[in-house]
Order: structure tokens, then C-alpha cells, then sequence
RNA sequence: GGCGCUUUCGUCUAGUGGCUAGGACACAUGCCUCUCACGCAUGGAACACGGGUUCGAUUCCCGUAGGCGCUACCA
């Protein structure tokens, strides 16, 4: 009988979300939504130690921002919660008793202190079948010394009795089967009475069980502890309804050696956080996508391509065809550099397809803060000539400034190229036209200014270039009459005759 | 060090026991053109290495090398 499909994602919240969490989130949303079935949201904080204030919120406010959205959760409700581990205490506490009860786990009282000193002696120390006896817990000490240190209080952790020379076998839907032998595996520490609160290998298997997960698509980190996952599964007897696993390859850096890190992004120049991160402890700022002005949608399509493909040429996809073509078999296995040079591409194509009222909307801020004020409708004409020459929104105000502000000088090397002897005597002769015109229209103005033009016997490039470098300032930007057609007539008059004045 | 995962153009990747090894980003050149872009066209560019198996391996197996991860009372 097939399982409901639920799946989770549960980050810790010690801090802003990682691109690469950002992805194992996609992918997990995209699985859910094409089977039909739940996307769970956790927050693991197992860790007190670690626990960033705001990062959870940050967490919430990023998938919002994404449009990755949860069914359930930490501040989406559901059946199955609390949603948060630390509210979970007493459940966890019940299944570690289980596992003491049935001699699965066991108690043990070395401090870390001992565990560091035991570190230094031995070389490649492990705590596990081989040498839990010559250590201080309930296997090792007598019943009444175990009750004693209890009775007085002492701190202890739970840990798993792993039994060796087993072989585990896990199998993965990227990467088939991977089979380990027990014996190098540790006896893990599951639970620790200083807190009250398991560690994450606990928490995620008792948490998984109960909450109903189907499929757990996460990191490849978590891969060498995934065969541990199976022995807890088998240990409380939950092996039937045992979640299947997915392996996600990581995220490297664009160049050299090692995993994508902040420092990339900042020596690169590109965010790796969905949103700017303000570090309550240092207050240190780090960027996120959305306020370097990535679409949400760019964003989404380029991750979800990253360690992915649909099999097919398709590239620009839409969220609800990435939930159609999505498969977890096509996963690659290897990890994937981060590619920013083809990100910045995918936002360039994104702002070409979003309507320019859309873009227009987003771009008003940005001309705003160059104490310019305008209107919506200005600005969607001048967006629809402009965006296809982007990357980013901001980058429009570069661009096309001089739809709003005159050129107050002139690019030398272009003067010195466009502007020639008898320039100024043409652009007069032009700007004499261009106000006998009634009619300032796009077509009107071409059809005049290419009859004059005509009659003069005068050449299209000489008569553009000149009139380009008095209303723009140097040799950029779209057709003529598109500039001088929305800048109006008075404007085009006064920087033509302002060049004439100035460039003679 | 141990254990595991992994390896196709610079990058993301498709693909097959026999193909001119495909696409995209980036790069170069050309075209378009009133400029700059956009766009379009074209081009260079890859099966890590060594052994097998096979009539034939980029593809299957083994090894080597490189890369990545784990090896906490962190997740």
C-alpha cells in the first residue's frame, strides 16, 4: 500500500539559511507538491548552545520571500506537533527509556574532560564496542555505583549500543546501496540529562517516526550517519514504516577547493543567504538575494537546476513546471560549483518575461532614491525599452538616467567622434524642425526628422549621433525618437540647443 | 589516518557497448544597427589515468589519482 507522501525540512536555527539548505528546501517542496503530499516544517534545537535569536523567523521570512511554501509546521500549525524539539522533552525522553529498558542504549558518566584526556592517549579513539568496558558506565559499573552517581545527581549522557560487525545497508534513491559494517561506527551520545534534550540522531528519528515522514531529502553530510539512522529505526522497531532516504550532493565553490562559503559570495560578489542577515552578536551584515535585487522566481529555477535536470533541454522553468518534471533519480551524485556567472543570467531572462508594469513597480524605489519623482506609467514605458539590457532592476537607473536628468557634461571621446564641425549647425536646423512639429509622436518625429534628413542629403548616422550625444550625454541607449518622444518636446529642445551652446 | 560518496567542455549538465559525444552559461568572431546594449549566427572547448571484460569501451568491472563529506555531550 502506498504511504502518503510527507516530507520535512528542518534546519537548525543557529544563524541565517544557507543557499544550499534553500535547495534541499526546494527540492523537498517540489517532491511534496508532485505526489500530492506534505511539506513539514521542524526547527531543530536540540542545540541550546547554538540557538541565534531571529533565526527562525529569518527561516519563515525567506521561504515566504521564495514562495516555497510549508503545509505544516512551526508557525504553520498541523496534527503533529510540537514542531519545535526543545517543546518536545518528554517525548523523547519516554523513547529513551524505551531503548535503556530494552538494553539498546546505555548510561555513561565520563565528563567531557575524560573523553578529551582519553582522546590525547589513544590515537583514533572511538567510544564503541571495543572500549566501552574500560569506561565509566552502566555497562562497565556495578548497578549500585550506577544508582549511587544517579542518586547524587551526577550529569550523564544516553549513548547507542551499537553492536559490531554488522553489515548496514542503506538504500538511497540517488545513490542505490550503500552498505557499511557496524563496526566503525561509534556508541552515539542520544540524549544528555544537562538539558534534558537529545542530540540531533534521536530527535530526527523518533520525530520522523512520529510525524509520519516518508522520504527524508537531505544533505550529503548526513549520508556516513545515515546507516546509524537504520540501526535506531530497527532498535525501536519502526524498520516497516522507516522513512527512504536522498542523498543531495553539496554545493561547492565557484573556484578552487571546498564547499560554497560566505567568503566566496563576498570576495565573488555574490549573496549566498535568500535574505540580508543582520548577526545579533557581532552585527555583522551579510547580503541575501533579495536585497541585491534577485527575482525570487531566478533564484528558485537556477537552484533547482543546480544538481538537477529534467531530462530535457528546458531551462527556464516555472514553479509549477519544476513540481510536473521533477524526479529524484535525476539528482546528480556529484556536488555542483556554484555557478553565479549563469545565476546573474537567469535573472537577466526572468526580468525580460515579468511584465514591465511589474518591473516598473520594483524599479520605482531605486529612481526614487535619486530624488526623482515620477509616475508608474513613465517608468513601464521606459522599462519595456530598457530591461532587456540588464541583469538587475537597479542596474535600469544606469542605464536610462537620462530620461529624468540632462546630461550636464559630454562623454570627451564620444564628442570627439560624434560631434563634428558643422554638428551644431545641423542640430539647429533639427531643433527648428522638431519645433515646427504639432504633432511630438514617435512617428511623426521619425517621419520628419528622415524626410529632412532626405532632402539635405544628409547621412542617418551623423545626424543620430550628434542628436544622441546632446540629449544623452554620450553614445548609448535605445532609438532616438524614443528617448526624445518621452522626454517631450520642450526637454529635447533645451539639451539640444544647451549642446549647441556648450560643444559648438 | 579511517570510513563513505564522487569524477563528461572553464562551469552547470545530457547521453550511449559502435554517435561528427548534445544543450546552457561564460568566452571569441560575425551579422543586425542612428549609438550602447539586446537579439541572431558561427566557432573553440570535455568522456581523470592505468588495467581488464568485449569484435569494440566514454559507457561494465578492478585499481590509482583527484574532489567532497563524516569521523563532537553540532546539526
Amino acid at each position: 500500500m502506498e504511504r502518503r507522501v510527507r516530507v520535512r525540512f528542518a534546519p537548525s536555527p543557529t544563524g541565517p539559511l544557507h543557499i544550499g539548505g534553500v535547495r534541499t528546501a526546494l527540492y523537498n517542496y517540489l517532491f511534496a507538491r508532485q505526489h500530492g503530499g506534505d511539506l513539514v516544517f521542524r526547527i531543530e534545537d536540540t542545540d541550546s548552545n547554538r540557538f541565534v535569536p531571529g533565526a527562525e523567523d529569518y527561516i519563515i521570512e525567506s521561504f515566504r520571500w521564495l514562495g516555497i511554501k510549508f503545509d505544516e509546521g512551526v508557525s504553520f500549525g498541523g496534527e503533529y506537533g510540537p514542531y519545535r524539539q526543545s517543546e518536545r522533552r518528554d517525548i523523547y525522553k519516554k523513547y529513551v527509556k524505551v531503548l535503556l529498558d530494552s538494553g539498546k542504549a546505555y548510561m555513561a558518566f565520563d565528563t567531557p574532560e575524560e573523553l578529551d584526556a582519553k582522546r590525547a592517549e589513544i590515537e583514533n579513539f572511538q567510544y564503541d564496542a571495543s572500549t566501552r568496558m574500560s569506561m565509566r558506565n552502566s555497562l562497565s559499573m556495578p548497578e549500585a555505583e550506577v544508582a549511587a552517581l544517579l542518586e547524587s545527581g551526577h550529569q550523564y549522557v544516553v549513548r547507542f549500543k551499537v553492536e559490531p560487525g554488522e553489515k548496514v545497508v542503506v538504500n538511497d534513491l540517488i545513490r542505490g546501496v550503500v552498505t557499511i559494517d557496524s563496526s566503525i561506527l561509534d556508541d552515539k551520545v542520544l540524549y544528555k540529562s544537562a538539558d534534558e534534550l537529545p542530540t540531533y540522531h534521536l530527535a530526527n528519528i523518533v520525530d520522523d517516526h512520529l510525524m509520519e515522514i516518508s522520504h527524508v531529502i537531505r544533505g550529503e553530510e548526513w549520508l556516513p550517519s545515515a546507516p546509524l539512522h537504520v540501526l535506531l529505526y530497527r532498535a525501536f522497531g519502526w524498520e516497516e514504516t522507516m522513512p527512504r532516504f536522498a542523498h543531495l550532493s553539496l554545493l561547492l565553490k565557484p573556484e578552487g577547493n571546498g564547499k560554497l562559503s560566505k567568503r566566496d559570495g563576498d570576495r565573488l560578489g555574490f549573496p549566498v543567504f535568500p535574505l540580508e542577515w543582520h548577526d545579533p552578536k557581532s552585527g555583522a551584515v551579510s547580503s541575501g538575494f533579495r536585497e541585491s535585487d534577485y527575482l525570487p522566481e531566478a533564484v528558485i529555477n537556477f537552484l533547482a537546476l543546480l544538481g538537477w535536470n529534467p531530462g530535457d533541454d528546458s531551462e527556464l522553468m516555472s514553479m509549477d513546471e519544476l513540481i510536473a518534471k521533477f524526479d529524484l533519480s535525476k539528482c546528480s551524485k556529484a556536488g555542483a560549483r556554484f555557478d553565479y556567472k549563469k545565476m546573474i543570467w537567469f535573472n537577466h531572462e526572468y526580468i525580460i518575461r515579468k511584465p514591465d508594469a511589474d518591473i516598473a513597480r520594483i524599479f520605482m524605489p531605486v529612481v526614487e532614491s535619486h530624488g526623482i519623482s515620477t509616475t508608474l506609467e513613465y517608468l513601464e514605458k521606459i522599462v519595456s525599452l530598457m530591461k532587456g539590457r540588464v541583469n538587475f532592476v537597479h542596474e535600469l537607473w544606469d542605464a536610462c538616467s537620462f530620461y529624468f536628468v540632462a546630461p550636464v557634461e559630454y562623454d570627451e571621446k564620444t564628442a570627439k567622434k560624434r560631434w563634428k564641425e558643422d554638428s551644431a549647425k545641423k542640430m539647429e536646423e533639427l531643433a527648428c524642425l522638431l519645433e515646427s512639429l504639432d504633432d511630438f509622436s514617435i512617428e511623426n518625429q521619425d517621419k520628419a526628422v528622415h524626410e529632412w534628413i532626405e532632402s539635405k542629403g544628409y547621412g542617418m548616422g551623423e545626424i543620430m549621433n550628434a542628436f544622441r550625444l546632446a540629449l544623452v550625454g554620450e553614445g548609448k541607449g535605445p532609438q532616438m525618437f524614443d528617448i526624445s518622444g518621452l522626454i517631450g518636446k520642450e526637454e529635447t529642445l533645451s539639451r539640444l540647443r544647451r549642446a549647441i551652446s556648450v560643444l559648438g
